[in-house]
DNA sequence: AGGGAACACTATGTACAT
DNA sequence: CATGTACATAGTGTTCCC
């Protein structure tokens, strides 16, 4: 699965995203999270619970919080058991089946009926396979690599440093809620296949979809900063939308996905799709000409991502919590759609129209 | 705030329901609790912070999970990080303002700007009181009392182990789910102030919510239990029910509020509600002579509940979170009302008329 | 009774040896 | 390079003392 795009050094610990400093388990992953691996996954003796749904995110700052959920995140991403020496837990999977076995029959008169490990390293169907993996951590890095939630971050305190009369205070709500709109250039621009794909197919794949992409993606930083919460900045917000529009906005924020990892997936399937967002008319028939449908090469990489989404969403939730979260998703985007159907703001709309040829531009230039 | 029913010997920890041995900084904790509280309650060097959305749910077993959680419940509860000897965090709130004065020079030439425990411990309006974190804890041990889940679960092993004819998989089934009817009795028996009402009122109150009651409890049971993951159980409803009607109920069950608290707390106000749970018209007409919506005393008893309510959800998951959760308990709710209306066993509604008699008769005789 | 001190235990992360 | 070992550090819960 290689990528078109230099996407930097891979030296980030795929289960928790610390710096990592090579291969440990057969996984590309940090000190500690080698450690814990060792620690526990070693001794089927004492099975780890989580204290909540199962479902805890693992990440630099929250891996010390729940052991569960760390361990099976490292089980998913495909480290060995069988690669620990000291422990007896045997595994013979793969190439390496020939390991010390005197050691085995030394300290384990005990009890050893382990089969939960054992299951979730089975490698079925329904299983994130290494590469997939990988290229989740590449659409993760995609996103973050802008940083787009820190910089609207950056943006609101300095509106709030400085109060300024109302127009200029437009301009920096403007320029605030625009952020959101042009993260999704880098975004594409670092997301692997984006390249691959045609001149023709990447302008239509923008001209149709930026707007949805950019909408979602500010409802979720909305959700995430807090915005609907900022004073100053709603009343602004009221001045440009209308104070009605506004509040409806608010109660479509507060439903949104907090899953991060979910939102950036899902805004890959978006980048991709051939059938969302037709937001204005106008737009979607400029571009009809082209056959961007007929593309094989596109429906390809969408099967890929949807696979790659669906399969992240079981293991993170279960089958059952993968299609609530799902159902809740596309649920969430719809109404965002809606809402931009209502919009009323001229000047929004022009903001987005030069977004959206601004990246159009910078996409389908240099390759 | 005394009950009219002997409530157990409160002799359980306040923020985590291990059991407890005296009060500790002004409430009733467990020791770990109370070595926790010194621990982190002391300096505000370390500002705890919440790995997940600040609204972690703190027992026995979750505790270790989440310090900043715990922190905040402890605080929540009212104790006293003034009591604290070793550290100089003064408080001068109450009646001890006078401390040992020399002590606070000594150690802290650091910086100490320690605003938050400050205004978590202001006991504004919005704040639960010492009493009514006692009159939570006590609906939460009525609720406990028969141990419902636990109950049903061991009928559920039970119905498993011996495969048997069809007609007594069916009585079985019958029996799990009175078994989540029938919990109301003693939940009712044992819960704050519905013994100071008149025998009419009680009469009253379980004709019209028990079934309502009932049903949200079984939904949650379902819920926590995974019951409809059960094949041979959901084969058997199958037949009871009707497909259809399992499988909406288990798109309900699906939906069901997770937060046992707040079940139990919602349960409460629908034990002491007036107009609720209309489901047959029959079942309404009949004891409309009695006035009941007239008793000042139920009145009273609503209204201390559903500020209790409120109030937890605000400490629980803020303001905004409180909205949303009750929103969607009380949008659960009407749901399983509809359900209920839709309902077509002739069995399941006798088993439900019976219990309901059997609830009046023994909740309406001694006193 | 309700404070604190001290200890034992566990989990974590890092430095370093193999 | 990838493993194990050893140590430093932190958090928790219990026992005991005042
Ligand atoms: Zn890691
Ligand atoms: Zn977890
Ligand atoms: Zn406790
Ligand atoms: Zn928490």
């Amino acid at each position: 699965m290689s990528l078109n795009r230099p996407v930097r050094p891979p030296k980030l610990c795929l289960v928790c995203d610390d710096f990592a400093r090579g291969m440990n388990f057969d996984v590309l992953t940090c000190m500690s999270c080698k450690a814990f691996f060792r620690r526990h996954a070693a001794q089927a003796g004492k099975e780890l619970r989580c204290l909540l749904n199962s479902d805890c995110i693992i990440t630099q700052q929250t891996r010390g919080a729940c052991s569960a959920c760390r361990l099976k995140k490292c089980l998913a991403l495909g480290m060995n058991p069988a690669l620990i020496r000291s422990s007896p837990k045997k595994l013979k999977n793969t190439t390496q089946s020939q390991l010390c076995d005197a050691s085995i029959e030394e300290k384990q008169i005990v009890s050893l009926p382990q089969p939960t490990t054992l299951s979730l390293l089975a490698k079925d169907k329904s299983t994130l396979t290494f590469d997939e993996w990988n290229l989740l951590s590449n659409v993760i890095h995609a996103y973050d690599e802008k940083n787009v939630i820190t910089a609207a971050q950056k943006l609101l305190r300095e509106q709030a440093s400085l109060p300024v009369k109302i127009r200029a205070k437009k301009m920096m709500v403007f320029e605030l809620i625009g952020t959101f709109f042009s993260a999704v250039k880098p975004f594409l621009y670092y997301l692997p296949h984006f390249h691959s794909l045609s001149f023709d197919v990447r302008r239509v794949l923008i001209e149709n979809n930026l707007n949805g992409m950019g909408a979602l993606n500010a409802m979720f930083g909305a959700y995430e900063l807090k915005l609907f919460g900022n004073d100053s900045h709603v009343r602004t917000c009221y001045e440009i939308y209308g104070e009605e529009y506004v509040k409806e906005s608010e109660r479509l924020a507060n439903r949104s996905e907090q899953n991060g990892t979910l939102v950036k997936m899902f805004l890959t399937t978006l980048a991709f799709s051939t059938n969302c967002s037709v937001v204005e008319e106008s737009q979607i028939t400029t571009s009809t000409n082209t056959s961007v449908t007929s593309s094989i090469a596109l429906t390809r990489i969408q099967d890929v991502f949807i696979i790659m989404l669906w399969k992240y969403l079981v293991y993170q939730y279960g089958y059952l919590g993968a299609v609530r979260h799902l159902d809740h998703l596309v649920k969430f985007y719809l109404d965002i759609l809606n809402r931009l159907n209502e919009l009323n703001s001229k000047e929004h709309k022009d903001m987005i129209n030069v977004i959206i040829d601004q990246t159009i531009h910078s996409l389908t230039l240099d390759d």
